[in-house]
DNA sequence: ATTATAGTTAGCCATATGGATAACAATTGT
DNA sequence: ACAATTGTTATCCATATGGCTAACTATAAT
């Protein structure tokens, strides 16, 4: 997988904001119209289209509009692709480690460092 | 998981961006100092700094300086952290079908939308 | 025909981001 | 001592981001 990679960097963009991780959580339940998702936010509608539109432009979601309403699903395969990068990555420092314990062990001890 | 978290917010934004992904791929080898990191980045150094600081805050990386020069690693358990965002989004949204064949078609039937 | 609903478009604004350069430490090597 | 190496600090800049309001369109609903 490549680092310089256009859809990682709009799928993580996406990501990093707690209102579109929401949206996605919500949508993970099942298709909602915009202004079903955009009630529980304290937010002008404007300000959350541009959220909804975010998502969309980086596949996370998609939609389509009928009559005056906007419905909006999930985009599964987007998120998964975004799960590939990390097991790419887990693949590449796994080999670090002669075996698992190892393995478990540093992650234990990242516990109490601070 | 809360989706208002700091934790993810930073760490998503620290991902988003292919210099700072391919800082982490390469640290997933072993660690690093900061020129050997930067050295195959066409990018003034205090520029590639940010980065470092970007990923350092976020929590995906530590360093530490010795003497002039600074050696990063990765922190295998905030990649792990931002893991089980996804591990809980899929379980939300795994609830919706009965079973992994309806799934895995919808995983299929996404490719060929396009 | 009016009115209410659901989005959309167009601006505006403050702040954050990702890059640059220039000048400055602080170590290490000769 | 002097020079080279390795970062760091301080600005600066253009653009992107995330919020807002106001005004608009298009589709129900009455």
């Amino acid at each position: 997988m490549d680092n310089n990679c256009n859809t990682l960097d709009s799928a993580f963009h996406a990501l990093a904001d707690p209102t579109r991780r929401a949206v996605i959580q919500q949508l993970g339940k099942g298709s909602a119209t915009v202004s079903e998702l955009a009630a529980p936010f304290d937010m002008a509608l404007p300000s959350f289209m541009k959220h909804i539109g975010v998502l969309e432009s980086s596949g996370l979601i998609e939609s389509r509009k009928i009559g005056r309403v906007r419905t909006c699903e999930i985009k599964a395969k987007r998120l998964a692709d975004v799960e590939k990068w990390f097991d790419e990555q887990r693949k590449i420092w796994e080999r670090r480690y002669e075996n698992l314990d190892s393995l478990l062990n540093e992650l234990n001890g990242d516990k109490n460092e601070y």
